[in-house]
DNA sequence: TTTGGATAGTGTAATGATTACACTGTGAGT
DNA sequence: ACTCACAGTGTAATCATTACACTATCCAAA
């Protein structure tokens, strides 16, 4: 069997691309690294797999010494593997994906915890290791996720209005020029997957809002039989009164 | 640095499930083991990752020893990792898919090869370590695959008939009740990606079908641009004379 | 109390895509 | 000349998607 000693010499980690929703914006959890390599860099929250733990278990692992959370939904995206992308040696990580809500999320004793920030997605710079090419993997699943899955279920906080919804989808698809939000609307109501709650918003400076939730029954349906969300970005703008507002 | 050191102790593997398609049916390629674990089961080709090999090349590799191709489609799908599932110690493996022509490949030198053997995918039985998750994890991706890609491409000799990649489709996908002959040559049509050859079979025992061959340069603009099938499956069928065949 | 700003909310007609569906054509073999 | 086996072909009905613009409501400031 010595001839494959060479071989048990490699380590392998979870990474973990935490994604929110908050302000309007796609967020992604960041942790300050304190230790070399990369110490100061932010980095995406990962460690090793201890030497008894399934790789699922250590993705959700991470992400509650993190948040606290459990039963969220993570996902395996991808492994990325290069030669050199270690500076210990030959470590490989296992690139996961999950989406919490900001709201439920609160700090945790774990002294990782003190160091982690919210990002915008879009304005992520540079990372530690190869943490920009794993973000970016993760958001491409995302977006592809996004229609296949009710993915509002697991960003929005239990009541929200459609136009924060619209935002959501316009902070995952990126489309030029937005969605339509009459089509938005059409669509998404004509899935019976919304519960209109009868209240709206309130101490908003302009006409509130209706709230609505997610219907939990129609949410696990559609975990079996499969969801289909597609929608083209508007294509041109309907002309607005011009505005007196400057940009 | 010691406190990693329990870590790299771990090995990663890569399996890679090749399929290819031959006489109506989807198959995949297996290799009979020779050696202990699992002496004797068939298993996905695969081995271990050299300590300076990426991944994305020893998946490369693998292929190429078994099958002398290069440069064919290849695709990572899962990373597998549970605790206990190698006998050697702590291993993981990394799946990728891989589309061949069949009449292209040859039986090479490599003494791995000569245990190879073409395997209807519906009809794999029990294979050595997880293997049939993997596979499992690798046709679902492949489905998935075909909807985003002219997967034909890859899979069919130069030269075919629009039934033959019907076949191609329906062992894909499935379907309970095959795909309507019209409605799919009209859709494959359409897109403009087939050139017909003004050829048609010859030595067949009915009117000979034309054939085709892939538009290349339509096939690569495909890639970047993306590509989208979606085609039911045929409702109900078609009434037929009475035939006269006993199924 | 009036007005302006901000966002909520709402319907339809035109277009395009998908579906269901059944018969005729051609060559080989007897 | 007949039969078998598969090739090849068109249309109408339905459904989904798109483009598009104005009214409603609340708050705040004048």
């Amino acid at each position: 069997m010595t001839e494959f000693d060479n071989y048990f010499k490699s380590a392998f980690t979870v990474d973990n691309v935490i994604f929110g929703f908050d302000e309007g914006d796609l967020k992604v959890l960041l942790i300050k690294r304190g230790e070399e390599p990369y110490k100061g860099k932010w980095a995406l929250p990962g460690y090793f797999v201890h030497p008894n733990e399934d790789l699922d278990r250590a993705a959700a692992r991470i992400l509650e010494e993190l948040t606290g959370l459990h039963h969220v939904f993570l996902e395996q995206v991808k492994t990325f593997g290069t030669v050199n992308r270690h500076p210990f040696g030959r470590v490989i990580t296992i690139a996961y994906f999950s989406l919490i809500k900001i709201s439920d999320y609160s700090l945790q004793p774990a002294s990782i915890a003190k160091k982690a920030q919210w990002h915008s997605v879009a304005k992520v710079h540079e990372l530690a290791f190869d943490h920009n090419e794993i973000l970016d993997a993760c958001f491409q699943r995302l977006k592809w996720s996004v229609r296949l899955r009710p993915v509002g279920f697991e960003l929005l906080p239990p009541k929200f209005t459609l136009t924060e919804l619209q935002h959501l989808y316009e902070a995952i698809l990126e489309p030029d020029d937005g969605l339509d939000k009459r089509n938005f609307r059409k669509k998404i109501l004509s899935m019976n997957l919304l519960v209109d709650l009868d209240e709206t918003q309130e101490g908003v400076a302009h006409r509130p809002a209706k709230l609505y939730r997610f219907d939990q029954e129609k949410y696990h349906k559609f975990q079996e039989e499969g969801f289909s969300f597609e929608l083209k970005e508007s294509k041109r703008k309907e002309k607005k009164r011009p505005s007196k507002l400057r940009v």
